[in-house]
DNA sequence: ACAATTATGAAATAAAATTTCATTTTTTCT
DNA sequence: AGAAAAAATGAAATTTTATTTCATAATTGT
């Protein structure tokens, strides 16, 4: 995706012409997206046409849309990837890192959305007679904040972080309920048995959980969240706050769907908590 | 800097032709930056001179010299920004706007973070006897969050979404206790109430709460966690992710200040749990 | 060494951006 | 309200920039 690197890459499949052109963008880039391409040809003591073919070479559509590459490659000043904390840090690097590999892990998160699926979830939730949320460890809190979302929808909706709970819960679903599993790794087998039950009741099962897992399998519908790999042993489960975030599409989704009437509704909900509150002065 | 930003602060500034140029480039940016001039002078039915005036009076020197800064700006700078999710967005719209408007809070929060205050906090929550996550709502399953981190450090530990627990439970605190409120707003009565009675009983209490809020007021230390405005009825609430966020550096600002011999412990229970799941098969 | 392939640049062409200038619209002043 | 001034706008001309074409040069393999 880097341009630069991307010349980097590909310094020797160039020609000894198109070389000379990698060589001195590469030496300032910055002065580059502001040259001609005559301006360039000349500093490298090459044609124009080389510079063109060197563009098209990089998979640009030509020399200004080359720059247009180049521009954003030097904008990319700090992408959010994911740092690992490491014993060292001081309060200011490890706040950093985590605020940025949340960030990281919800981008990638997003990549990993379906939205047809989005759609179809929304879809079934809509016509539900019941919605129920089912996670343990991080995952409760999940289906906790679901709870609260779709409870000021004023539809009948409960979520349950206990095994037995969700197990009794699933044994008397029935068609129309839909159950929402939600579990990162996808493997807690009291989770995956619980899926199965409610799926066998004839509940409608949405998986909230990583591509491939044994949950996924049990499920009628799959909401993918790939995040990255826990494998930071001091900040794990970024997972959580991609899962919230789906939920957010959810809640979202469903309130668009029920129309605008509904929405008036939305906002008694919210105007009733007003009186509970401290009035602001400014 | 960021040239959409700018657009947007000036739009008051430019005629009327020029801002029918600036909502073109605002509707579709990452479009405008493979248009002509004259494509885009179609686009918004003005003429080309009139995009290349609009140009300029962006202190750029000219047409591709704005396209430049504009793939500059989509590149790097905030590529996160609030966007609010309207009524006839599809699927794939309001999943990116909440996304997006997420990454965009949680910047936002980090920007308004006091590494100084999370370094003190962190002292207090080592040196502490007993650790109270108290929140009401959407701040309850932060809380509900934390003490869900920070009962694998085998601390004392307890959370409460219920008023009179928490009531009861401020009320018996005590010197060494650490009582922690988490509030967006900062004005929900019970909860600044609750602060104000732990505080007396000599806890130390810690507000997550926005700046300068009644329940800040009745805080020993005050984490301001500052997102933008709910002002979105569809989409409330990154508030509570930003939260969330603060609580994993928290937990991680403890895990490292607790040492090496504690991190053993910890990975103690993270393998605990190896058992309760279906194994990898790859 | 020589045919085949590939690389290169001069010149021509095409495309894009900018300037000029006349016309229209808006604002300001009486 | 109406005239003068100022500002905004676009058509056309001009300039700048990029791309294509094609002839020549360099390189490679036999």
């Amino acid at each position: 995706m880097n341009i630069l690197e991307k010349i980097t890459n590909e310094l020797d499949m160039l020609s000894k012409s198109e070389r000379k052109v990698a060589e001195v963008i590469l030496a300032s880039p910055s002065t580059v997206i502001h040259s001609s391409i005559a301006a360039l040809a000349k500093q490298a003591n090459i044609s124009e046409p080389t510079v063109n073919r060197f563009c098209r070479r990089l998979d640009t559509k030509g020399y200004p849309d080359f720059k247009l590459h180049l521009a954003q490659s030097l904008a990319n000043g700090t992408p959010y990837v994911n740092r690992h904390v490491d014993e060292n840090d001081s309060a200011d690097e490890y706040t950093a890192k985590i605020f940025e590999s949340t960030m990281a892990s919800l981008e990638l998160a997003r990549k990993s959305l379906d939205t047809s699926v989005i759609n179809r979830s929304v879809d079934v939730l809509t016509q539900a007679n019941k919605i129920s949320f089912f996670g343990l460890g991080a995952s409760a809190i999940v289906a906790h904040d679901a709870q609260n979302k779709f409870f000021r929808f004023n539809v009948p909706v409960v979520y349950f972080d206990d095994i037995l709970m969700q197990r009794m819960s699933a044994i008397n679903s029935q068609q129309g309920d839909v159950v929402i599993v939600i579990s990162h790794t996808g493997r807690t087998k009291s989770l995956v048995e619980v899926a199965a039950l409610a799926k066998e009741n004839d509940a409608t099962v949405i998986g909230i959980t990583t591509t491939g897992t044994p949950l996924a399998k049990e499920c009628s519908i799959v909401l993918s969240v790939d995040v990255s790999e826990d494998t930071d042993l001091y900040m794990p489960m970024s997972s959580r706050i991609a899962q919230l975030a789906l939920i957010d599409v959810l809640a979202t989704g469903f309130t668009l769907r029920r129309g605008s009437k509904f929405r008036d509704n939305l906002k008694k909900v919210k105007d009733s908590l007003r009186s509970s509150r401290f009035e602001r002065k400014d």
